[in-house]
Formats: structure tokens, C-alpha cells, sequence
DNA sequence: GTCTATATAAAGATAGAC
DNA sequence: GTCTATCTTTATATAGAC
């Protein structure tokens, strides 16, 4: 028999596909501790034993939920990494990924989301370090990636006062040249 | 009868100081959910029933252990408050108070955590704010609080491998110039 | 005053009815 | 395949023994 095209595994894709994105809402809202399956099941519209039956483990629901499709390569020149870093946290303020929120908001707290950010920060302090001619590169590029990092976590989590409301471009006006002083002398100016 | 020197209220007093180190090291090391009333009683060595009747509540408890002592308040010449801003978190690293650490580990988690800290970055945006003359001052001063709040959160409660075993004075060597880019274009400067 | 024992509550996980 | 009902665990909080 064919199946149409609300067959049921296309029905259960939709169900799952619900269930993650109520999943990433939670979690980007409470953390991983505080975020209930309960809480989810209710916001999808499902019962909670559901949700059990389809990952298994809450645990195993915050991975899938938190998995970000691709992992975008920072490269190309240092002028253009730094447009990169700020069109991807301060311009692209609003449209931040669920996923990227409830990741960072159980960072500090659950042990699997701060490995898997770490990793994930690991990893774009390489590329960006490969980029940066002047000495301590690695260190200069873990400081911009620290320095993005808060920017967005005093801006998107904790909410400061002085950040609410703020144009993007107003924003990036100012951080970039923070940005370009971390990146160091360039190699010419480097005599020492 | 006089009370000696390790009387009833003395030896109160040590105990619930116990109790308070134990407190801060738990939640500091584990964020306010993950901690117990029974883990902070073990490594105090008192039974957790103590802990609840002296302080009442996990909330209590946690609301008394992470109290800073004092709020230096951020005053002086620019320059100098950069300084001081590197001293506090690039220098200082190391004896980085557990209180500290506490809240910030709870901050995206816990509510009360979160609120407790947007109040006091606020303030020091307020006050950094003040010393700086080039325009959009306040939201320079949180820039550059984020920026600190970001270092520290990569380095102490991340761990970010490129931040790990870095001495503090090359940390802020490289920090520096990006806070002072920060504080913007001198008023003299400001001809727009 | 300190601790043993227990009450209470919440949430993750499971078994079985439909 | 979906949901009702329950089991189990864990941790806060309390009551009462010593």
C-alpha cells in the first residue's frame, strides 16, 4: 500500500519535530535542571510518557534538541573573521538560535552542555587563531571569542540594562574595534 | 558566668562559618540546583539537618553564603578604572572569591542568582559609565563590563584550553588596548 | 542543642490498558 | 501507537528522641 503523504512515520517526524522544539524553547529558558519533561510534553501537546517513548532519557531529548545542524568554519582574512564574529552575536541579535540559547544557558551548570561548548569554542579559537598574525595568536583568539561570548550572555541572558533596545549597528560600531585591538600589531609592525 | 572563650554563641558562630565555606565551595563548584543541603552538610561535617535549622532554607542558605562583604564601588580617572577593571578579573586570578564564583556559576540557571547579578553589573556600568566622556557612555561601560564578564566566564567556569595556565600580566597586556578602545574617542577627539 | 527518622513533593522512568 | 497510572528516586523540610 502506498503511503500518503501523512503517512505515519511522517506523522511521527512532525510529533518529534514538535517535541524538539518545544524542547529547545524549554531548555533555553530554564537550563537542563530546571526544564521538565513535563513542561515540554505540555508545550508540544503530547503526553509526557511520549516523550520518553521517542528519546528515551531526558538527557538524550537535550542532545538531540541542542544539535545544531552545521557548524559553519570561521576562515578567510582577519578583517573579514572580525565582520564574521560580529554579524554572528551582536548583528544577528533576535534571530539567535534556540539551540545556541539552551546550550549556553545550562553551560555553566550541566557538565555535557559546558563540554560541548568548550568544544565547540575550542574549535573556533583555532580558526580564528590560524588568521592572526601577531604573536599569541591563540591566546589573542580565545580573548575575542571570550569577549563575544559575554557580550552575548550579558545581552541575551542576564538582559543588562544598558543593552536593552540597543541597534544593532550601534553595538557593532563600538565592539569592533575592541575586536581589532585583540587581533594585535600585524606582522609588519612586530620588531620587538 | 562569664563565657569563655569558646562559649555556646562562639562555637555557633564557627559552625555556621562551616557551614557558609562549605556552602559557597558546593554551589560555587556545582551552581545552586545541583548542590545539596546534604552535600554542603558532609564537607562541613555537620548533619544536614543543622544546616536547615540554622539557616531555614536552601535559598536562605545560599542567599547568606554568596553575600559580598563589601561593593568597592568603581571611581576614579578612565585610565585608572581600566586598571582596576584588569585587576579585578585578569590580575586577580586566582583568589577569585568563592561568593564570586557561586554567583556567577547559578547566574543563567537560578533567578534569584540572576537577578542578584544584573543588579550589581548594572551598578558598576553606572559607575564606570560616569568616567567615560565620548558619547553613548553607559553602553560603552557594559561593553566593556561584558568583556570582562565574558574573560572571566571562558577562563574560570569554561576553561577554555587556550586561556588555561596563561599568566595574568600577559592576559593583560592583550585585554587592555580592547578595554581602551572601548572607553571610546577622548571628549577633545569628539568632533563629529 | 544535635541527630535519627520520617513526611512531603517533584520529577524521571516504566508497565500495562486501550 | 498512545496514554493512564504507577514505581522509584532524590532531596527539601520537619518532628521528635536523646
Amino acid at each position: 500500500m502506498e503511503e500518503t503523504p501523512t503517512s505515519r512515520a511522517e506523522r511521527r517526524r512532525r510529533t518529534e519535530e514538535r517535541i524538539l522544539s518545544a524542547a529547545r524553547t524549554v531548555f533555553a529558558e530554564r537550563g537542563f535542571e530546571r526544564a521538565t519533561i513535563r513542561a515540554i510534553a505540555s508545550m508540544a501537546e503530547v503526553d509526557p510518557a511520549l516523550v520518553m517513548q521517542y528519546f528515551g532519557s531526558k538527557q538524550e531529548l537535550f542532545d538531540q534538541a541542542v544539535r545544531i545542524p552545521a557548524i559553519p568554519p570561521l576562515n578567510g582574512a582577519l578583517d573579514e573573521l572580525v565582520e564574521e564574529l560580529l554579524a554572528r552575536v551582536v548583528i544577528k541579535i533576535g534571530p539567535i538560535p534556540q539551540a545556541s540559547l539552551a546550550m549556553m544557558r545550562s553551560m555553566l551548570t550541566h557538565p555535557e552542555a559546558a563540554e560541548g561548548v568548550r568544544a565547540r569554542l575550542d574549535e573556533q579559537v583555532g580558526q580564528l587563531g590560524a588568521a592572526i598574525p601577531a604573536r599569541d595568536a591563540e591566546l589573542r583568539a580565545a580573548l575575542m571569542i571570550s569577549t563575544m561570548l559575554g557580550v552575548t550572555i550579558a545581552h541575551q541572558l542576564l538582559d543588562l540594562t544598558a543593552l536593552r533596545d540597543v541597534p544593532a549597528d550601534r553595538l557593532a560600531k563600538i565592539v569592533r574595534p575592541a575586536l581589532v585591538a585583540l587581533t594585535g600589531p600585524d606582522a609588519a609592525a612586530e620588531e620587538s
